[in-house]
DNA sequence: CATGAATGAGAATTCATTCAT
DNA sequence: CATGAATGAATTCTCATTCAT
């Protein structure tokens, strides 16, 4: 009864660009089938629907996502190395997932509205409390700024790594861990120069 | 036989929430109409379109954006004290234009592919070269820092204001200003502790 | 919101005809809009879809019948003159609601798998117990032959009248309450000549 | 490269339990593939097309059934006799053609417009003609009752034996010779005791 | 004989838009 | 100004059918 996983994949990843260059919504179904050079009803060989070719996508994601962050997590790293290694895995997530993670940034709103959507709600609360704990272990043991709103801190460091997805392109000149590399010496020391 | 403004005004602002909630292309007509309390067909005797109540709200947005950073711009300020400025201008947008800035943030990307929104690629382009040279600015005069890829800190810095409007929501606990200096402070200085 | 009645009614009364005629499956929203003289877009601001029309048909119909069988039901009548009337009253529906009864007799079966149709079940569960229990009530009293299987005759009796829809039009030379005479004097006595 | 006949029954009764159960149109080809544990696509061997299942499901049926009426109606008996063999054969067909009965009621009214299905209304022309002489043989001999619209008769006889198909099942406490006997007691006799 | 992967014609439905009242 | 009733184009989805393997 399954289609062939391959051809499931190559159409997937067509739908996923489409979806992220155009919205969700904006994107008919002839789009993507064009795309993938069939006809729209072809499509439905290989999936119930469009929502359940995004469902795919955006859980795919996050499944990918989650199996690197609870690595990281699990590995009782000081909470400076932890943020570190959360950000290089998240543009290692972008570099890989990039259309997942421009649609999530764009759709995950009004997505989670839906019943079939509820576990982006699920990752966005498992994602904060990963991060503001790390946050505030790291103020606690002097090791981040204990000046600033913790909350105020936790989302601009999420949307700051987040947001790369809208123009990062896979292949450019910098690497994933290169760009990490930048944005965390942003983020944790600033732009202004030091005298 | 000429629509009231207020009304209008009013209409949009109702319309510019519901597009950011759920999207431009998720947002019916009727919804709208639902909103303002009047049925789907009667929008038409104060708009043309539904795309041109999208137009009048983010063109109205970027006509007070500009007027600031023009102002800003005009000022003659320091490097430092130019993107303190604009930072603290952006907030103040995003207090009085919240709804304008999520939709232009979801939506410009594709929108900007018609004629009659691209004027959103103008403001665009004009955007990044204040800010480029702003920084640009900084680091030959020993403000910012030297070893940073320059574009890359011009998307951190950018969307790391813009981003905001996801979660901010005007009549908080924190003035835009309080948050334009957090957020600043973050930039400029980094989150770690120096020591 | 609510549409007027009296244009529902009338696209209500040919969407029965349409249904009635080509089955409900085979209908398509197209034939009923074009014999109501509009497109079939236009349907959707009457009803919500294809089935709630069938729905509305259904319910209306059933509704009616219930308020005239429960009237016989209360009025204390022997068995025999029970039946008598039930099936008077019959023929006045199929008279009445012909479409709505063709469409019963071809679609409840697999309608009732609906939730949106479990009340064709409800409505099918009470009708056979009033017949059936009207039918014992007579074979006790002497009034219906003993000999009888009496599920079988609850069958014919109950067929018998429903089937007549397939070819009763309204207005035709014998009314309802004719044809209900002959058909209980076939049902009651036969159609062999006695001797 | 011919199908074998046997596989080719198998497959039609398949399908004319699915026709039956869910009438004509709502079945898909898939549902009776799946029923016959092969792709749709694979039907396509054995069978044109699905209206060609339904075509041969029912002129078999119709077959059969007229090799037993003409039998019946060449016997030379009697006008009560002709009638009991007629509907005592009527039930024979139902017990082995109960799906193809079923199918007959509910779609022969709108498959006759067809071409191809036209010989439906052949039949039905031939069986009124046989049923309406040998009941109006009956009523001049002084067997039937001559105060009865004739035609209604017809008719009432006709839906009584055949709507049955709706609800008898094969293997089920009462042979089909059995139900025809009490069919025929309620229809000469009539339900009520005579005194 | 059967499968897997399509095609393509239509199905129901949605929705921006129009317009007489 | 607003309503009620449409229009018509586009959209998602369904399904009988085809055909190379």
């Amino acid at each position: 009864m399954k289609p062939s996983p391959e051809r499931r994949e190559e159409i997937l990843a067509i739908a996923g660009e489409v979806f992220a260059a155009q919205g969700y919504n904006a994107t008919t179904v002839r789009k993507i089938a064009d795309a993938a050079g069939m006809l729209a009803g072809s499509l439905y060989y290989h999936f119930d629907s469009k929502e359940s070719m995004l469902d795919e996508i955006l859980s795919a994601f996050l499944d990918e996502l989650w199996a690197g962050y609870d690595m990281v997590l699990a590995a009782g790293l000081g909470p400076r190395e932890t943020i570190e290694a959360l950000v290089t895995e998240s543009f290692r997530q972008i570099d890989r997932h990039g259309a997942a993670v421009s649609i999530y940034q764009k759709e995950s709103r009004h997505l989670s509205a839906h019943d079939r959507f509820a576990y982006l709600s699920d990752s966005q609360r498992k994602f904060e409390k990963a991060w503001l704990s790390t946050l505030e272990r790291g103020v606690a043991a002097g090791v981040f700024r204990a000046d600033l709103d913790i909350r105020l801190t936790y989302r601009f460091v999420r949307d700051t790594v987040w947001v790369a997805a809208s123009w990062y392109r896979p292949g450019g000149q910098h690497s994933p861990e290169e760009i990490a590399r930048q944005y965390l010496s942003m983020v944790l020391d600033g732009i202004a120069l030091r005298n």
